[in-house]
DNA sequence: AGCTCAACGTA
DNA sequence: CGTACGTTGAGCTT
């Protein structure tokens, strides 16, 4: 049976946009997102309930219809759209681009119309139609084959109309309601009725008189005040009445056939859904749709073969072993360590094997280890940093990683957040994640759980060689096989060492901190309450925080939040400024002893068993390049105040070394934004050596560079430093609390000085609007369509994306090659210093005892040699200590 | 239990 | 109205 689902696009949208609060439905960027959301989320449920076979939505064009050319005060009175709904109608396009689902326009015509037709069509053809729309004129194309999904209060409930509920609710069938509304009036569409007449008087006369036509037949017969006022508007009836006729015969371009529902584009989906931070929504619509099961061609033909120990070390020698092998790895592993249970293999020819390894014997143990750790056994796993832990735990070395699916599909889509399998087979391949058939050839009889297990596993290692290929595929054509080859895959290893290693850390003094950090969010607590009257709310509840100063005390109003009023430090420290009342004091006090105190907290309950900490690496994640580090984050370790410096004190060096290195690049983003533009006076500043903000204070202000006030040079350095991130002179003077004039001079004066900048930063965003993408020093991309957005907010976002991705990102790649230099180095040197952790610009190295000096001469060789020849030295400085803080300078 | 938000730490 | 991250508690919703 087929079934064709229309819906209003418009209407719809707008009930939803008025529905559903615009600061709760917005993105970062600031495009409001309620109606899009509201409409796609009212559109899953249909298609869940109603399963259509058929589908199209229709849209009005715009106000100027054929009921207007009769009617000039059709629809008047209408407040104007408001330009937050209208500016989300290309959006709304967008999804319906991506979920494949056709939309309609027909100039001239309102979205009702069009629905009109398509119902005529398809119940021509026998089929069912689900219309949903807010347009009450649909009421008059029910049917018992055509329903109506009123939606009621906004968007969360919807009526279901059939002829028999059309009665109920009005007195008359579907068929007649065209009538009873030209009677009554629409006050929306500004078509006034009769004086008096309401829906019951109106039913009543259709019932009696057959109707409008009827009505007017017998239009005498009718008495009373009622009927006078019939007879003296029977002009404007019979207008409303043909007005609110639906066009049932329109040219819409398309035919029933090109309605046919279709599986979405799932890359588009993810792509549109991303840009409007639908992540909720984007897992509700696979959920609700088994995706896989109906987008992909299929699964994979499985063949696989279980290995008992002793068939392992043959099994090597077969076919297809020497071209690269798909690895799956059964297992689990997290924090630099793991557990391996299985390995699937699967060759480029012939069935996958599988290996349990809980039990493997020692001629097989050891074949598998060999082969594992060969560099000239080539092998394509996804993610494979993690495997290599739980590898590793079992005393094995994976080597001649030749592809890693999930860092290929990082090159190729750098601003995904993650790389699932799955996702990625389904996408790419165009394949389900499941086994076809779970023939094999093992001599034993597994369990129908084994089995499952034993084909998940091979799939994934049949899917990830298919999907090496593909992958390698699409990083050349975007440039980045070297990146890959060169830099992202050797510095898996490099990273899961570090991870294996961790960095030690000293328990007593962190439990120390944690006490002294708990005593003052005590005190501090104490004084607030106390500056309150005693009042006991929770400090750490911004909402409230906000009850006590803007309601209880009375203080200013500051800076809007989505939910109500800031209490950022800033702020406080704002109000302190204006109140000097003592809460305030104790408040901030209050908020950075939390602020430390749970810092520590986290740190404590991460030391491992052996004491030290072991973060994760995300190589995946970051778009400009970088890497992150997460449980715990290491890489944002205080270290601006003294308080929080002292939890540095608590990275030590560990047993059997002599000290901490920690081994920094200077200003490496303003020097490649030196070398990047070839301006001439900012490659001369780092050339002379001078120091660099001295240097621009002097060209800035025109003084000698002894006479660059320390006022002067705090003023450059903000400014330096935010060109890089696109600062505007708006910001510039906020964050220096100077008048927007005095910054826009400041940042005119430095442009006329360091002109090569400013044409840098301009020519980046224009090549990168021309190519779509931004491209670092090795050819790294970051893709920003959004520059061409017509949405002030995103293309202007997009714009100082555009400039800081080639630099952030170019430092990235620095850092990446010169960790694999310094990793190296210190192996070719025999050393047994090894690398702890990488924070954006800075190295930390646990040194061997007797080896620091050496460890210095690679970390600077390496470090100031990782950018290859470029206009400007790279400057790195180096500190030594007991612990990470006395290690910095 | 899982989510979003404000807040805040780093480069 | 300055980029890139990750983590937290509060306060919701499920």
């Amino acid at each position: 049976m087929s079934r064709l689902l229309l819906l209003d696009g418009h209407s719809l949208a707008y009930r939803a946009f008025f529905a559903l609060p615009a600061e709760n439905f917005s993105t970062k960027t600031g495009q409001h997102t309620n109606a899009v959301y509201g409409f796609t989320s009212m559109l899953i449920n249909v298609l869940r309930d109603e399963d259509p076979t058929h589908l199209a939505v229709a849209f009005d064009v715009s106000r100027d219809t054929f009921r207007a050319q009769e009617y000039a005060e059709y629809k008047a009175g209408r407040s104007a759209t408001p330009s937050e709904f209208s500016g989300q109608l290309p959006l709304l396009r967008e999804v319906l681009d991506a979920l494949k689902i056709r939309w309609i326009e027909v100039p001239g015509f309102e979205a009702d119309d069009i629905i009109a037709t398509l119902t005529t069509q398809a119940t021509e053809r026998d089929m069912e139609v689900v219309i949903c729309s807010g347009d009450r004129d649909a009421f008059q194309l029910v049917s018992d084959r055509v329903t109506l999904l009123y939606p009621v209060r906004g968007v969360s409930e919807v009526w279901r109309m059939d002829p028999a509920k059309v009665s109920e609710k009005y007195g008359v069938p579907p068929e007649r309601y065209s009538d009873l509304a030209a009677l009554v009036g629409e006050t929306s569409d500004n078509l006034p009725g009769i004086p008096g007449v309401g829906p019951k008087t109106a039913a009543k006369w259709i019932t009696q008189y057959d109707g409008l036509t009827g009505i007017v037949a017998h239009i005498d017969q009718i008495g009373g005040k009622v009927g006078d006022a019939l007879r003296a508007n029977l002009d404007q009836v019979l207008r409303n009445r043909r007005l609110n006729q639906l066009v049932r015969d329109l040219d819409t371009g398309v035919g029933l056939d090109d309605l046919q529902r279709t599986m979405w584009d799932r890359e588009k989906v993810h792509e549109v859904f991303d840009a409007l931070e639908f992540r909720v929504l984007r897992e509700r619509l696979f959920a609700t749709f088994d995706t896989a099961a109906v987008e992909a061609d299929g699964g994979f033909e499985i063949e696989s073969t279980v290995l008992s120990g002793d068939d392992v070390p043959a099994w090597f020698a077969g076919p297809g072993r020497a071209g690269p092998v798909g690895v799956h790895v059964v297992g689990s592993w997290a924090r630099g360590t793991g557990d391996v249970g299985a390995l699937a293999l699967a060759p480029t020819e012939g069935p996958v094997a599988y290996v349990d390894v809980t039990p493997l014997d020692p001629a097989g143990d050891t074949a598998l280890a060999a082969w594992l750790a060969d560099e000239s056994a080539p092998k394509i796993l996804h993610d494979a940093k993690g495997p290599m832990h739980a590898l590793h735990a079992r005393g094995w070395e994976l080597r001649g990683v030749q592809q890693d699916t999930a860092l290929a599909a990082y090159l190729v889509k750098p601003d995904q957040r993650d790389f699932d399998l799955a996702d990625l087979v389904l996408r790419m391949l165009g394949r389900d994640l499941r086994a076809e058939s779970g023939a094999q050839d093992g001599m034993l009889d597994f369990g129908a759980d084994d089995q499952a297990e034993i084909d998940a596993a091979a799939v994934r290692a049949r899917a990830v060689l298919d999907l090496g290929t593909e992958l390698a595929g699409q990083v050349a054509a975007a440039g980045g096989t070297e990146l890959l080859q060169q830099v992202e895959l050797p510095l898996v290893g490099v990273l899961a060492e570090m991870e294996q290693t961790g960095i030690a850390v000293d328990l007593e003094h962190l439990e120390g901190l944690e006490k002294d950090f708990a005593d003052a969010v005590e005190r501090a607590q104490e004084d607030a309450y106390d500056a309150i009257g005693g009042e006991q709310i929770n400090l750490g509840s911004p909402k409230q925080l906000q009850v006590v100063l803007f309601d209880t005390l009375g203080m200013p109003k500051t800076k809007r939040t989505k939910t109500g009023w800031t209490t950022d430090a800033e702020a406080l420290a704002d109000l302190f400024a204006k109140t000097e009342h003592p809460f305030l004091e104790a408040l901030l006090r209050h908020r950075d002893a939390t602020r430390l105190r749970v810092t520590v907290e986290g740190l404590l309950k991460s030391v491992a068993d052996d004491g030290r900490i072991h973060t994760t690496y995300e190589q995946t994640i970051a778009a400009t390049g970088r890497l992150s580090s997460k449980d715990p984050n290491l890489q944002n370790i205080p270290i601006r105040t003294d308080e929080g410096r002292r939890i540095r004190e608590s990275f030590v060096v560990g047993p059997g070394f002599e000290s901490l290195m920690s081994v920094d690049y200077s200003q490496i983003e303003m020097r490649i934004m030196a070398h990047l533009s070839g301006d001439a006076g900012l490659i001369e500043a780092f050339r002379t050596g001078e120091d660099l903000h001295r240097f621009v204070g002097s060209r800035v202000f025109g003084v000698e560079p002894a006479d660059v006030t320390p006022a002067m040079r705090s003023k450059v350095k903000a400014m330096s430093y935010g060109l890089a991130y696109g600062l505007s002179a708006f910001g510039l003077s906020r964050q220096l609390t100077i008048p927007v004039e005095e910054a826009r001079a400041l940042m005119e004066e430095y442009f006329a000085r360091f002109g090569g900048v400013r044409d840098y930063l301009r020519d980046v965003v224009a090549d990168a609007r021309a190519t779509g993408y931004t491209e670092t020093m090795l050819g790294r991309r970051r893709y920003l369509p959004d520059l061409t957005s017509d949405n002030r907010q995103r293309r202007e976002m997009a714009e100082r994306m555009a400039l800081n991705a080639p630099i952030q990102g170019s430092a990235a790649d620095i850092m990446k090659v010169a960790m694999l230099g310094a990793h190296r180095g210190l192996g070719e040197a025999g050393l047994h210093s090894r690398l702890l952790l990488q924070v954006h610009d800075e190295l930390v190295v646990e040194v061997a005892p007797g080896e620091g000096e050496r460890v210095e001469k690679i970390l600077r060789r390496e470090m100031g040699s990782a950018a290859g020849e470029i206009d400007v030295p790279l400057d790195v400085a180096v500190g030594i200590g007991h612990s990470w803080h006395d290690a910095g300078h």
